[in-house]
DNA sequence: TACTATTTAATTTTT
DNA sequence: TTAAATAGTA
């Protein structure tokens, strides 16, 4: 067997995780570092070398868009067809499995999958019912703890309340929510995790013919992994199962979402023996860059340890610029790109990152007036948007009737004369005589009702029951036609004025292309429908159509994970903004910042622009903040201050700090003042410095009084007094 | 029921 | 600041 295709181009430590005996094995694979390369070539080894059967293998990651590349790359390399291979996400593959053993899972047949907005309304619904205090009780609360829990592994049977009241009614929360669900054959994305996770664990046949058949377990992004989902693999993997897992301890950013890095070393105590790779050498970034990254995560603690290298050369310095505020900061970051773009780059070689989404704005709008094509990452995606949502909630209610989530959705949309009451009749019934808000409409139309009312609901009933006949035997795309068409959604969205309505009525029939473009899987056990409505909710589409257009891409540094740009920008790198106030506190979500700083700098090839603002308007309110800890954690040697032209401490190491505390605070010029300084002047009160400018006894500073607005004062005449 | 005024709260996000 | 949710009004 000539091994050469699958092993040429490998770096030692990759041909070793590569070429790996049939033991357990932990890739800790560094930014860079050809990660997916690895698992994809191991794939190939496994089946060509070691003659492993395509069939016996499962890969799972966290998005889609991974699992597709993976599939692709696995079939390219082995030019096999990859169609029925286990390769996919841990919710996509365990909805794979659901839908095969749907009895076992105790889920009728046609289980639908909500996503979390239908989540949350299922929610407020549900509290409204119950009449919580609105005060106490918040949906979203609610929710996260629900879904906490489920992360866990954990039905509120296993929760323990503590003798906590609060915690009590949450408990008792989730367990409603969970009744609804099951009366509705609706299912949350945690639901698939747990449910996949204990129709293994309950069914000892089950369990054994998967044991038997996936021999090899391929995960990706493993420090991402959840406690199900570990829980999931470990039941999956047994004593016979190989897993191969791959990741990085230092690009865990999803603490908040459950995952938990602690599983890297729990992986070596549940898998004795494992083999422990290393990938260390990078190969997208400068030396200069890798240094940066390497020096700022050495800050946190119980790391498995790990320095990034390259082959290619220091490349330039990180240039570190010290802005006046917000806006000064995007007219940096324009200056920058245009001249990147004047030098015959490529618009969507550069990215402009920041730590939250609110901070888009400003540079949104820099980049229109310079007329910079642009493009930001996340935002509604196509199967989110609320008219998709409604046309796929009558499909759904054609398909299943006892959907309440889709129920309350479209019963008066468009509005048909079933007002609020109506519909909280309807509700109590079905309370009552625990059904479905379907079953309770059939009901209380024919006994409890008055006349229009009951003629209102009938309508509604027999229009989705119409639904179902006349698309029975119609090919899915002329269903989803058919149904949009006797919705008369279209009719309503032709009433909204502006391009609102437009836009809604072109998203209409955007689905039905998609549902012509849609190939079902005819190994699935389930209606093309039914596939279609699973599919909208695991892969809810791009979030920006126009992507082919050569655009700066700007995005928040979670979603810039995975990414690489030779031109990268990180913004707001402020204390306080980044790492994040809610973070600051906690020396784990600190660390968990500070990883996220290691994934910015790491996504940068050639150059790396990092930027702070002195002053920033942050919910109307101007405030005034340090440079970022994270800059004063990179080696100054790798970094070049842009127009030093304002005396903006660069934040020192701690052991600098320490030596240097009484310069920290006041860091003056040689005028004595620094930008925010608080200062009094006898007639226009206190205020804060917002700019200087010019030299001994011409210099003149920029003061914004809290009470006497913003003015230039000449210093010398002012008299201020530094607070 | 639809539109308007007021209140409230404001990381990160994929499935 | 602003977006979203809620309350109040026509």
């Amino acid at each position: 067997m000539d091994v050469t295709p699958i092993l040429d181009g490998l770096n030692d430590a990759q041909r070793q995780a590569v070429t790996a005996p049939s033991e357990p094995a932990l890739v800790i694979a560094g930014a860079g570092s050809g990660k997916t390369r690895v698992l994809v070539h191991r794939a190939a080894w496994l089946i060509d070398v070691e003659g492993v059967s395509p069939q016996s293998l499962l890969a799972v990651t966290f998005t889609n868009k991974a699992a597709a590349e993976m599939r692709g790359r696995i079939e390219a390399l082995l030019k096999v067809p990859v169609q029925h291979l286990w390769i996919g996400t841990f919710h996509g593959l365990a909805h794979r499995m659901l839908r095969r053993h749907w009895r076992e899972a105790g889920l009728p047949q046609n289980f639908q999958i909500i996503d979390s907005d239908d989540q949350l309304r299922l929610l407020k619904r549900l509290l409204k019912s119950q009449q919580a205090d609105e005060s106490r009780w918040v949906a979203k609360e609610v929710q996260w703890f629900i879904n906490g829990q489920k992360d866990e592994g954990l039905r509120p049977r296993h929760i323990d309340d503590d003798g906590d009241p609060n915690r009590r009614q949450l408990i008792s929360f989730y367990e409603s929510y969970e009744e609804i669900c099951q009366r509705g054959g609706l299912v949350d994305f945690a639901e698939l995790l747990l449910r996949a996770h204990e129709i293994l664990r309950d069914n000892a046949e089950l369990l054994a013919h998967y044991r038997r058949r996936f021999q090899h377990l391929l995960v990706d992004e493993f420090q991402d992994t959840n406690a199900i989902q570990y829980a999931w693999l470990r039941l999956l993997a047994g004593d016979t199962g190989v897993p191969f897992v791959v990741g990085d301890d230092d690009q865990s950013i999803y603490r908040w979402r459950g995952a938990r890095v602690e599983h890297i070393h729990r992986f070596q105590a549940d898998f004795p023996g494992t083999r422990i790779v290393k990938l260390e050498q990078n190969y997208r970034s400068t030396q200069t860059i890798l240094n940066a990254a390497n020096a700022v995560i050495e800050n946190n603690s119980s790391r498995m340890g790990k320095k990034l290298w390259t082959e290619g050369s220091d490349g330039e310095p990180i240039k570190v610029y010290s802005a006046y505020n917000e806006r000064d900061e995007a007219d940096f970051v324009i200056g920058r790109l245009r001249d990147w773009i004047a030098q015959g780059n490529v618009r969507a070689d550069a990215a402009v990152l920041y730590r939250s989404n609110a901070q888009s704005r400003v540079l949104e709008e820099a980049l229109i007036n310079a007329r910079i094509p642009y493009r930001v990452y996340g935002g509604l995606r196509f199967f989110e948007r609320a008219e998709i949502k409604d046309a796929l909630a009558y499909l759904r209610l054609t398909s299943n009737r006892d959907d309440d989530s889709s129920f309350e959705r479209v019963v008066n949309k468009p509005t048909r004369g079933i007002g609020a009451r109506t519909v909280e009749m309807m509700r109590a019934y079905a309370r009552a005589n625990a059904c479905s808000l379907w079953r309770a409409a059939g009901a209380i139309a024919s006994d409890d009702l008055n006349g229009r009312a009951a003629n209102a609901v009938n309508a509604f009933v027999s229009l989705i029951e119409r639904m179902a006949r006349e698309t029975r035997s119609l090919d899915l795309h002329d269903k989803v036609d058919h149904v949009i068409h006797l919705s008369t959604l279209v009719e309503l969205f032709k009433k909204d004025k502006g391009e609102k309505g437009e836009t809604r009525i072109e998203n209409l029939a955007e689905l039905v292309s998609a549902a012509k473009g849609f190939e079902p899987d005819p190994a699935q056990e389930m209606s093309p429908l039914d596939e279609f409505l699973s599919h909208a909710a695991l892969e809810a589409g791009e979030g920006q159509a126009d992507a082919w257009e050569d655009c700066v891409q700007l995005m928040t540094m979670h979603s810039a994970k995975g990414l690489e740009f030779p031109l990268v920008f990180m913004c707001g790198m402020e204390d306080g903004l980044f790492p994040h106030q809610r973070s600051v506190a906690d020396p784990d979500g600190l660390e968990e910042e500070r990883r996220l700083c290691y994934v910015g700098i790491t996504r940068a090839m050639q150059t790396l622009y990092i930027t702070h603002a002195e002053q920033r308007r942050l919910h109307g309110m101007d405030n005034y903040s340090q440079a970022s800890r994270f800059i004063a954690e990179i080696p100054s040697e790798h970094v070049e201050e842009i127009r030093p032209r304002v005396q903006v401490a660069r934040p020192m190491r701690s052991s600098e700090a320490s030596r240097r505390s009484s310069a920290t605070t006041s860091a003056a010029n040689e005028l004595g003042v620094r930008l925010g300084q608080q200062v009094r002047h006898k007639k226009f009160g206190d205020g804060v410095i917002l700019n200087y400018e010019g030299q001994g006894a011409h210099a003149r500073v920029e003061v914004n009084f809290e009470t006497a607005g913003t003015k230039w004062l000449v210093l010398s005449y002012a008299n201020l007094d530094l607070m």
